[in-house]
DNA sequence: TAAGTAATCAATAGTAATATTGATTACTTA
DNA sequence: TAAGTAATCAATATTACTATTGATTACTTA
């Protein structure tokens, strides 16, 4: 093995992790896997793209060893290969936000016209939430609140708020959280919320960031 | 705007970033760039390129915010868009890493053809570094040096080794470093320094984990 | 102003990626 | 064993990417 070979090589095995990233569709898949792990039917109906363009493009990310496939009867179940790679998307994601005003523009006038850019007091929440002085929802589908969820929380997937949300204590503020900043579940309900007369905010912040901030999360229900 | 043509937008834009890094040939030039601005000339010569390849694939990365070309003179200076890419690229190397085995065979390769697996004990030798206990050779280019280099190190580029060797103390061992755990410089360099004689080894870290440890660099000759 | 140089542009041939369709495989269960 | 289902495979049309070539632009300097 010569220099110039290896430099080749190496750089030729580098991109393979960049290719892997190219697709927004595949972005879209190692997104909703970050959250938990699903059967290609379940990412293709989330993406809504057609299954045999779902298991194509899961080929993709597992080559790129990424994602990670498990046989469980008639169904494949697809899963991050590690915590590593959602890390690794989390930073794609933040690197796009610094670098690409069209990210930041499109996050902003998303949250403007829905009179949501009031800032949510990040440190005080997370101890206002520890202490029980907010209604928390988890506004995610109920597999990704069961594979990990902030302490506290209810789930309330967005689908089942319009019958859940009679039971809602009207007393307090109701905070919901989802998959993160470009996360839409949470917005929707909060819309949904306000529209009841709830006092309802967006947290941007999902399981990882609370994970991140040294707290530990709940499994199952 | 809708949720949904949100969510398609922003993993459109997100994906800009994962194109950038989808070819081996731009990879490179972005490993170039966290060194040290270059001229599209330059650029093309060290990844040896075409003038007009190189400057397309410079391209892309511009439209990915990822670099930024300045004009001085009759020379276009290309320069990365931020620290923050650096970084990225640093943790798209370290993923790569982590889940391709093929990263780590090559590597592995490549240095054990090499008699070099002989681990280069990492925290003792930062300080050694401080205390001059060692020869520390920063074997890139010269420009690269001047953009900034571990105090104390001496700038011996690989091609002009050679002919300075003579004038290396032979009494202490020599540490060469160059620009990485995949970069090839400091490897030559040491194959060199040992058929001279010299108690020679490799540091794998680059001047960015110098400054990530919380040291400062120094810059200009 | 003319010559020279760095870089980009434009056109193109070859290759690879994407999404669709329909067929096939692998497994479960009636 | 046959029917049903989840997923993949195979073939394909479309679109996008890559590297090359030669022309052009923008600037400097003789």
């Amino acid at each position: 093995m010569n220099t110039s070979k290896f430099k080749g090589e190496i750089y030729q095995q580098f991109s393979r992790i960049g290719r892997a990233l190219a697709s927004p569709v595949r972005l879209e898949l190692l997104d909703l896997l970050c959250q938990a792990p699903r059967t290609v039917e379940a990412l293709a109906k989330e993406t809504t793209q057609s299954l045999a363009n779902t298991s194509q493009h899961l080929r993709v990310l597992r080559q790129a060893r990424l994602v990670e496939a498990e046989k469980h009867g008639l169904f494949v179940v697809y899963s991050l290969a590690g915590d590593e790679v959602c890390t690794f998307f989390k930073s794609l994601q933040k690197l796009a936000e610094v670098r690409l005003s069209e990210v930041r523009s499109l996050a902003q006038s998303l949250l403007a016209e829905r009179h949501m850019l009031m800032p949510v007091d990040r440190g005080g929440l997370f101890s206002r939430i520890e202490h029980g002085e907010v209604t928390l929802l988890d506004v995610r589908p109920v597999d990704e609140y069961r594979a990990g969820h902030i302490p506290g929380s209810l789930s309330v997937p967005l689908a089942d708020l319009a019958e859940k949300i009679a039971g809602l204590p009207r007393d307090r503020e109701v905070v919901a959280y989802c998959r993160g900043p470009y996360c839409v579940l949470a917005i929707e309900a909060v819309e949904i919320l306000r529209r009841h007369g709830f006092t309802a905010l967006r947290m941007e912040e999902s399981v990882h960031d609370w994970q991140a901030a040294g707290h530990v999360l709940q499994t199952e229900e």
